[in-house]
DNA sequence: ATTATTTACTAAAACGATATAGTCCAATTA
DNA sequence: TAATTGGACTATATCGTTTTAGTAAATAAT
């Protein structure tokens, strides 16, 4: 019922705070004997530590954040997997936040966290995101941010990404060896880096193998599935196409969706292929071409490196990048039927 | 750089801490003009309040846990994201923890929350649990627990489930009227709440039916893929099956890997349906009837059930269980092909 | 004019843990 | 023997807020 703290333990022992404290902290300064006597009855009274009153002394928080810029896609899912359990291991807690794609949702958790309450972000950018004041602001604020996936180039930190060109380049190269010409490239938003990137990986690929870059199978898609639906449909009646290749999962099962709806075959009339962590690719009809991102193992990095600089208090986090690579699964969506 | 405080502003403006405190909060005690100079300076110097600093004071941690048993599950996803929005709107936030189905973590997690680190959890029960004194110690130290769809009985809260047992009525008369007499339970764990409901469900649509339940046609599945893939080989292998109704999503995969394995045709063959809020379930192959449980809606009662009561300082949650419904979608793992 | 009330503030005590600076006695050393 | 060291503790300040109990001056009531 109320709270047993040092001060009931104090009391109950007939010693003083700071023994009390000094001995479950196995100070060499208290006695083997009491050691044992307040061991014995912070366990019999249940004595559990409080962690903001610690926090009080020792500024720090045992606690980080991990941003993300949405739920409903299984790359996220799979870093907050690898990131949480990396957490755990070293006694921290996870704050998760999610901007739904919102800058300015971003930029509210971003300010809401520069008070203490985390020693250090985790984060994926916003797609919606032009500027990047709130970072910098965190930063000089003395919370470290470490960046992943869709990581921001100004902040000088720790960013770990997938090898999103090569990955990307390897994805398109697959769909014209076998036989698209007319690729088109669903984008997610030109200011993040890995939307960038991918279509680097992609143009690159098109112009090694002489296909011309046509700028209308681009598609800008957003947020908004009904939006990314209608868009893809419009590609498909505007523009001959014979190849998509998804910047994320979810833009390549809206393709999906509307190949059903308008009587497109895949892959016979059109091949696809998709940055995505979907467990179900396998499944899927027909099974789904994915470069699978190391999504749990970026979680994992991501975490384990800001541990390293939190728990030795050297705040000097270097500007590195990280890369661990994807991996092509080649599946029945992009490939001939025999 | 150096940290802003109340300190800070006080001596800035040279006033006493108090007035600043006061004049944040906009105490009437604070006259207008001071009010502005505070307020001025406080956003001139960018002040943000200390949480944990405040939380001694207030012991209200604005904090809440949501505790699940894993992660790779579309259900508990959805339920992140629901109680998420719940959490920033009410200017709460949340700390994640994941259990993996582990009851010994599970004890570790609840334990490590009874120290004032969070104001009340929302939980899901992991599958290995089979006592529940971490849960009543959890109450006694008055730290509220709502519960969701994995319920503890024996605790006196607010529980949030689906219809359970009519779902799985449903769903098994569904594959009855298609057909079906041998109809497997791809069970989760029989300790489970969720699992009890719907095997009755289960049992009950088989005896309305005049169908002979069979024990041999149950499955305890567990965590491990591998083990539930070879579980449901067996089954098939062992007797005859012409429906498979499977209690959570990722058993209905597996039995889609057994059946493309073996080659046992969906839905000729066997028929398949799931609890389940996978978002791929229109593409799978066949698509796979669902029981759609109301993950989100779920994940935000269960959140704002547990506002209601951490705001109002009455912490005598009352003893009640609501029930929101699930959603039969058939689709064509269940249905004979025309 | 005297007391009572209001206004606008300040001082100081919490909240619970921790670290620094003592204290006191016993044991060692010069 | 006096001085020093060490062992085992205690007292207290501190972290950054909030809140209760003041205080002093101005205003209102009697």
């Amino acid at each position: 019922m109320s709270k047993v703290n040092l001060k009931t333990l104090a009391k109950e022992l007939a010693v003083s705070i700071s023994t009390v404290s000094k001995a479950l902290r196995d100070s060499h300064e208290i006695g083997d004997e009491t050691k044992q006597k307040v061991l014995a009855k912070a366990k019999e009274l249940g004595y559990k530590p409080n962690p903001y009153a610690s926090y009080m002394r020792q500024q720090k928080s045992n606690t980080i954040a991990l941003i993300i810029p949405e739920m409903t896609n299984s790359f996220f899912l799979n870093v907050i997997d690898g990131a949480e359990s990396v957490a755990t291991e070293n006694d921290y807690h996870l704050l998760i936040y999610i901007t739904h794609e919102d800058a300015q949702k971003e930029k509210r958790i971003i300010n809401h966290l520069q008070n203490g309450r985390v020693d250090g972000i985790i984060m994926s950018l916003s797609s919606t995101v032009d500027e990047y004041s709130h970072l910098h602001e965190c930063i000089e604020n003395n919370i470290p941010i470490i960046f992943f996936d869709r990581i921001c180039y100004e902040i000088e930190t720790i960013k770990i990404t997938t090898d999103d060109f090569t990955s990307a380049f390897i994805a398109t190269e697959h769909l014209i060896k076998n036989g698209c010409k007319k690729i088109a490239y669903l984008s997610i938003a030109e200011n993040l880096s890995i939307d960038n990137k991918r279509m680097q990986g992609y143009s690159e690929a098109l112009s090694k193998h002489d296909i011309e870059f046509n700028k209308s199978r681009i598609v800008r898609c957003n947020n908004d599935d009904k939006f990314n639906y209608k868009k893809i449909k419009q590609l498909f009646k505007n523009i001959e196409v014979d190849g998509v290749f998804s910047s994320i999962e979810k833009f390549a099962l809206s393709t999906y969706s509307v190949c059903k709806d308008v009587g497109i075959n895949i892959p016979n009339d059109v091949k696809i292929i998709s940055f995505s962590n979907i467990a179900t690719a396998d499944f899927l009809s027909p099974a789904l071409t994915t470069i699978t991102q190391p999504a749990h193992e970026m979680g994992v990095k991501a975490a384990s490196e800001l541990f390293k600089y939190l728990d030795k208090k050297r705040y000097n986090i270097p500007n590195e990048n990280i890369i661990i690579k994807s991996t092509l699964t080649v599946r029945e969506s992009s490939i001939k039927k025999k």
